[in-house]
DNA sequence: GACCCTCCCCTTAGGGGAGGGTC
DNA sequence: GACCCTCCCCTTAGGGGAGGGTC
């Protein structure tokens, strides 16, 4: 009555890989029914077909064959089973969660990537319209007016990140402000933009970006006269009559990947028409 | 000018393993500054501080230390870049999705279960409305009257779960249908019902079960003779006068883990009210 | 000739030691 | 005393051989 089949239909029958099925043995998860002692063949009954599906069944539902192996072997009671797949629709809810949030930072990083790409009218000046933003900032040492090459000011940055891990704040953009004192750039904060999904409000390290218009020019990074881009910019607010506030914006459109090669970095001063 | 820091401090500044940075330096990815000769203490430059910041952003966005190797080292184009990072995005797109359909597939197997669990009513019979289910179907051979300890019932239902498989189907309950012809129960398809969100119509191995009022009586499977369950409806449809379809289903509302431990099997027979 | 066997090495991203120098 | 070093073994679920018997 009992017909015993070779391995290679059972990996037929069961749309499964032979090396799979010897691994199964291996573990003790699925062992032949019958093995001959001399050619050490593996045989199998048929009536070991459904396991397979149960296997492959749990696999699919994201259970280790290490806990597959505790389900089907030691017969674990339905209400057992019934709370590891409750366990595991959690974590599957997690994951799904978190996977939401990396799309959502990827297309983050791919918009101004794209923006970064397409953008060339370094130099000019124009007027943009921009929400109310927030960011995550840590105050530069008694105020530089030279942010290359200053030790100080990358490590300024890593706390900045810091926060936001702890925080699990997705990061937008890099950026600094500054303020003009005695015809000098003085740096004051270096900042990351926080993505709008991120819900913190009340941490010490945050300030808010006022919507409104903006003045705005864009340059290279590498090219570290950022002076002359501000005084194109002052330039265009005294012919024009324009009046502004007193803090400016850098902020790097292409940072992370940037921060390492420095021929992509673009940034665009921006400062508050008032 | 230049500060070297220990790989603990690199470790604590940047939130990653001494571990870790020890591996990012074996492959490659990240050696630091400089090693001194004697000691082969590993020494970090400060403004290496930021590539750690990118590869954990890289890593995060689930790229392999390989691909942000080639990205931060071989210092692709930003187009490049960009090219990569969308081709991520998709990827990530059709793990949410995938991931849904598990939360689905444990979803309708946790319902089940539960439901399973809490059912005693064994042997009564009762009406129940139900909507339209599809199923897959493989016909029994010659139409038998008993199934158990039948190898080709078991070869029949894995031909079915290789259909479900090539279409992509999740499955959902294990059932047959029946006839009942000179006071014998004939076992005429064995199938798997289809969840509502597969999306396969026209399969030639696909049938319709009818919405309406169904009698079902519901049995453990272990008991073999599922007959005095079915004289049970008989003598019930006889008595109420009722007038239904000749087609019986056996849907087994724990099946997968049940196929392999049959105290668990427990079984409704339904049938159409006319 | 097609099928199956047993080693054995390989893959990701590190974690966790042991045993021994170094700041 | 805290820090860092180099091996070395370990984790998941098999995939892909080589070399050699078996149906």
């Amino acid at each position: 009555m009992k017909k015993y089949i070779s391995i290679g239909e059972m990996s037929k029958i069961n749309n499964i890989s032979i090396q799979a099925l010897r691994h199964y043995d291996k573990i003790g998860l699925l062992k032949p029914s019958y093995i001959d002692e001399n050619s050490k063949y593996r045989y199998y009954a048929i009536d070991q077909i459904p396991y397979v599906d149960v296997i492959k069944s749990l696999k699919y539902m994201g259970l280790s064959l290490e806990e597959i192996r505790s389900i089907v072997l030691e017969s674990e009671s339905l209400e057992e089973l019934l709370i590891k797949l409750e366990e595991q629709k959690n974590l599957i809810d997690k994951k799904i969660k978190e996977l939401k949030n990396i799309k959502s930072a990827l297309s983050y990083k791919i918009h101004n990537i794209k923006e970064g790409i397409t953008r060339k009218d370094f130099g000019s000046v124009y007027v943009k319209r921009m929400e109310e933003r927030k960011y995550v900032y840590i105050p530069l040492e008694n105020g530089k007016n030279d942010l290359t090459n200053d030790d100080s000011v990358i490590l300024a940055l890593r706390n900045v990140g810091l926060i936001l891990e702890k925080e699990n704040i997705i990061e937008g953009c890099i950026g600094v402000t500054s303020v003009i004192e005695e015809n000098k750039i003085i740096y004051e904060d270096i900042f990351i933009l926080i993505e709008e999904i991120s819900s913190i409000y009340n941490h010490k390290n945050i300030k808010v970006i006022p919507s409104g218009e903006y003045l705005c020019v864009l340059y290279r990074g590498v090219e570290t006269n950022s002076e002359n881009y501000y005084k194109k910019l002052l330039k265009f607010i005294e012919e024009n009559n324009y009046k502004v506030d007193d803090k400016y914006y850098e902020i790097s459109l292409i940072s992370g990947i940037a921060t390492v090669n420095p021929d992509d970095y673009i940034v665009e001063i921006q400062i508050l028409i008032t």
